[in-house]
DNA sequence: CTCGCCGACGAAACTTTCCTTCACTTCACG
DNA sequence: CGTGAAGTGAAGGAAAGTTTCGTCGGCGAG
């Protein structure tokens, strides 16, 4: 059918420039303007027609396929489709400009790029200087506890009550805490065999620590997750699991980092509780997702 | 206002991936044959006509541009332009490293490295996937509110509340409302200035778009945070931020992704609105600081 | 200066690819 | 068991891409 043509060079896939330019002086100067507006403008004229790039080179349909032909391509629409591919190119090449802090003026693409970029940073930092002895410690600590109570205040808050929520989902006993006196009051029903967790990025949030030692003093485990492990909360942690410290700049408060690190060691903790508890975790996964299904609409109520 | 049409997205560049995981569901059997060829081999469906990927996924035509128009794409040749670029950068970046899933004996080290590029691939879907002109002017709108309500149930509860306690340490006004029968009685207080968000991954969590709904008819603007854009939460959003979703397993529910990638969304929202609001955010944000500073103990308790 | 040859070029015919319409099938629901 | 809505593909229509062919303009010979 068409396999009219030698075996020339494959179709470039992004020495299109080069190209170009090795072969400009025996072309004609019409040919000459094509081939320039696609070396100069691959994305553009990727967006174009035959037609339409006859036109805005002032030339005809016929000369833009001669110019395809003569730069190794079947045609006109292989040689759009490795402009494609050259512009998908170029537009990532530019990307890795985003390390920078984020600025009043940045525009919103780059502040998710670079939010992006800094969040995935902190899950690489945090996986790396997780302590996996300690992780597993504190793991089989929660998987045999009678009661969990977890500590959290402001931002840490928030990742206590959603350990508290993963762990409920698997039949665990635990209550999150962020009221300082209700948690003290509660730390002292601790006794062995239950676990008291804190949850602190400073490491030394009164508030926490407090009901953490009254529950370390009444002999329960007792874990702390915190981005300082050298902070006073140590000192009544039988478990310490580490959380990443990134910069933090004035635009972007530490608690977004340590909020995705300690999220990520709750995961952790999760995850391993669940494999350990399996046989019951599973089921009561299933139920629970299975209970919420009727607080759903039915499907597709957006369509026009 | 605004037409119910919400997949206005223009043409993806390279989050063609994580388009194809977020619009999976609300696919029929035969499109998402179409999406699952496409995503797992870009460049071979590039060379593909029409005709030949209908053949090759064993649907026909109508069925491929379907797909092509519901992946935000105005037709097959945009599609298929897309996959040449997506190829080239695969071609040159690195390779797109496909998770396994966590099984029940994976040791705790395996774990936390799946974990940690599980979220990852999130926060890059996310990025990619994310409509910034939707954020833009969902930012614009919680910049000049008076008054900021935001609505979120179960683990997305969590996310509306770190939003909320974001944009209160930049001097907004805002709430975050977990109980459904409270947040409708809230909702009706609202009206044109003022910003109700609804966090729901699924799309259609009644206990949240009914305030949102509320919200919207009291000349409320609304902003819906989901993984299902098509879902009908999007019917009373005038502003649509798609989250992404990963596939999920046994051990590690969808909360997990979901979550991560609601709080992306919430940060560049929140980063949005401090750029915008400068002058007052950041005094803002030094004084919650300032404020803080005397909850914490002084340094250095732990060392033997 | 005129004529005729030759390559470059574009208009229009032609083909392929893409898109739309519509009727048939299937499945859920009453 | 009928009814309707959603999913699907065949076939015809529109658009893009390709080929054909005739015109134009330059250039050297007569």
């Amino acid at each position: 059918m068409k396999e009219s043509f030698v075996g020339e060079t494959p179709p470039a896939p992004a020495a299109l420039a080069a190209k170009v330019r090795t072969l400009a002086p025996s072309m004609t100067r019409s040919m000459q303007r094509v081939a320039e507006a696609v070396a100069g403008d691959p994305a553009g004229c990727a967006a174009l027609t035959v037609t339409g790039l006859a036109e805005r080179t002032g030339t005809s349909e016929a000369t833009v396929v001669r110019t395809a032909r003569l730069l190794g391509y079947p045609g006109y629409r292989d040689l759009r489709l490795a402009l494609a591919g050259l512009a998908a190119q170029q537009q990532s090449g530019r990307a890795p400009a985003v390390t920078a802090d984020i600025a009043v003026d940045d525009p919103i693409s780059d502040v998710v790029a670079k939010l992006a970029r800094d969040e995935q940073q902190t899950l690489a930092d945090t996986a790396a200087g997780l302590d996996t002895a300690q992780l597993e410690a504190a793991v089989a600590a929660l998987s045999a506890a009678r009661r969990i109570d977890v500590y959290g205040v402001g931002a840490s808050g928030l990742v206590a009550q959603d350990l508290v929520q993963k762990l409920l989902r698997i039949g665990l006993l635990a209550h999150a805490h962020s009221d300082p006196h209700l948690a003290v009051t509660n730390a002292v029903q601790l006794r062995a065999g239950d676990v008291a967790t804190a949850i602190t990025h400073s490491g030394s949030t009164g508030d926490v620590i407090e009901p953490l030692r009254v529950a370390f003093e009444h002999g329960a485990t007792t874990v702390a997750v915190t981005g300082r492990p050298d902070g006073p909360v140590s000192q009544y942690a039988d478990h310490v699991l580490t959380t990443s410290t990134a910069r933090e700049s004035e635009l972007r408060p530490a608690a977004m980092s340590s909020r995705t690190s300690q999220l990520l060691v709750v995961d952790c903790l999760f995850v391993g509780v669940a494999q350990r508890t399996y046989d019951a975790a599973a089921p009561a996964l299933a139920a629970s997702y299975e209970a919420l299904a009727h607080r759903h609409r039915p499907r597709g109520g957006a369509r026009r």
